[in-house]
DNA sequence: ATCATGATGTGATAATTATCATAATAAATA
DNA sequence: TATTTATTATGATAATTATCACATCATGAT
């Protein structure tokens, strides 16, 4: 983790817009005064299960995953966010430690807001708590249905998901370098690693996918999609 | 659905506290006015999947269910919520319209407040926001808590972690009614019919539960414990 | 009362998924 | 560079779960 030299202000934020559009210049600089940011190198924790919670986390430029520890050395991965996800909002209000962590997968400017500006700011602008309300109730939306969607999926349609997930909403591209490890992904989606492997190799095969080390294409997009609704 | 003859006030109801506590008198007296209770019977449809989301849902009394229907003619149960529970909070900040559906599996009394008026306290009164967000992402907390774990167990450790859930805090009891068919359960946790009552039968022949009729009686809650947390 | 319907219950079998073993390759480290 | 170590990969087998088939029982409709 590294500060970054240069510290923009809040006002020519380009992400502004999208939690903050309803404050009033006044405010907004409030909050600008009371945010760090931080360069994270890809593989460094950003935030560790157990850590107090005294910020909100706003992922600005990079890839992240949330995960949590499981008793027998096994890890869950809740989700792999970019920017605009805001997935730090995620159960900050209702805890005062985090109960997951946080680490890049990518290189990732990170944007950490204190808690108590935030908190400050909502109490007094009406239109601003109201717009965090509604940006919880989306993110918690969003991860829910996409948990259930899995849960109810088998193997094959649950790699087609991710994968159509990564391709279309991660990286908006047919070609895309997996950001995670084959047992990131099982973890992900509550799967072995061989049947990660096995699929993906199955995949290929049926040429659905072109794999190439680390980087995968979709060649066929309209079956993939089929697997994935059918699973 | 009837409604209720005597409509008590806001200020005198034992869920004021829960959801209300930081509104001022005056706050609590204009929400008071602008709500609605009523009587739904069992299996009577609250919220129907689609409908404009104009209230929040607030169960006082009963238990009811969360479900969408899915595309194979089959039924997704979302969650299984009782008095003090607060899902009616689910994504309704972020959706027009419902994406589930509520109904009744027990004789409930809901009562329903106007959104507008509840969206104006919010923007008037700041602690009420912030306590609207604490309960929110409480309730996403534990939905979400409860998928990821039922995700990662084996059909006997979703079973015995759905009757512990029942027992516990649901009914507070050992011995309950299954307010749910086993179609339901199946629903709920992502498993055949077949399987539920097989698995129940099962932990009846390994002395774990007694069952007569709708009537489940936990008499080995040690092992029924060792069960979930293994599964 | 009779019939249809759905829920419960059980067994047999098929399909899916996990586990174990083993190898090749890539990446990290001394 | 040499040597671990982790990741990717594939096959064989075991365990789990779904599906099908059928029986019983309760419930409501006719």
């Amino acid at each position: 983790m590294s500060e970054l030299n240069s510290i923009p202000k809040c006002e020519g934020c380009s992400y502004k817009l999208l939690l903050f559009e309803s404050l009033p210049e006044k405010n907004l600089e409030r909050i600008s005064a009371c945010k760090q940011q931080y360069l994270f190198k890809k593989g460094e924790q950003v935030i560790s299960e157990g850590d107090e919670i005294n910020s909100i986390v706003y992922l600005q430029k990079g890839l992240i995953k949330l995960y949590k520890n499981i008793p027998n050395g096994k890890t869950q991965i809740i989700s792999i966010a970019r920017p605009y996800e805001f997935v730090g909002l995620l159960s900050v209000f209702s805890n005062s430690n985090y109960i997951y962590s946080i680490s890049a997968i990518e290189d990732s400017h990170i944007c950490f807001i204190d808690m108590p500006c935030i908190k400050d700011e909502i109490k007094e602008i009406g239109t601003f708590a109201l717009d965090i309300i509604k940006k919880m109730s989306k993110i918690t939306d969003d991860v829910l249905n996409a948990k259930y969607e899995l849960c109810k999926k088998n193997l094959r349609g649950r790699i087609a998901y991710t994968l159509l997930d990564l391709a279309q909403h991660i990286y908006k591209d047919n070609e895309f370098e997996l950001p995670v490890s084959r047992r990131e992904i099982a973890d992900l989606i509550d799967m072995r690693t061989e049947n990660v492997i096995r699929i993906l190799s199955e995949f290929r095969k049926d040429k659905i996918i072109k794999i190439n080390g680390p980087i995968i294409e979709i060649i066929n997009m309209d079956l993939l999609k089929k697997i994935s609704l059918a699973g």
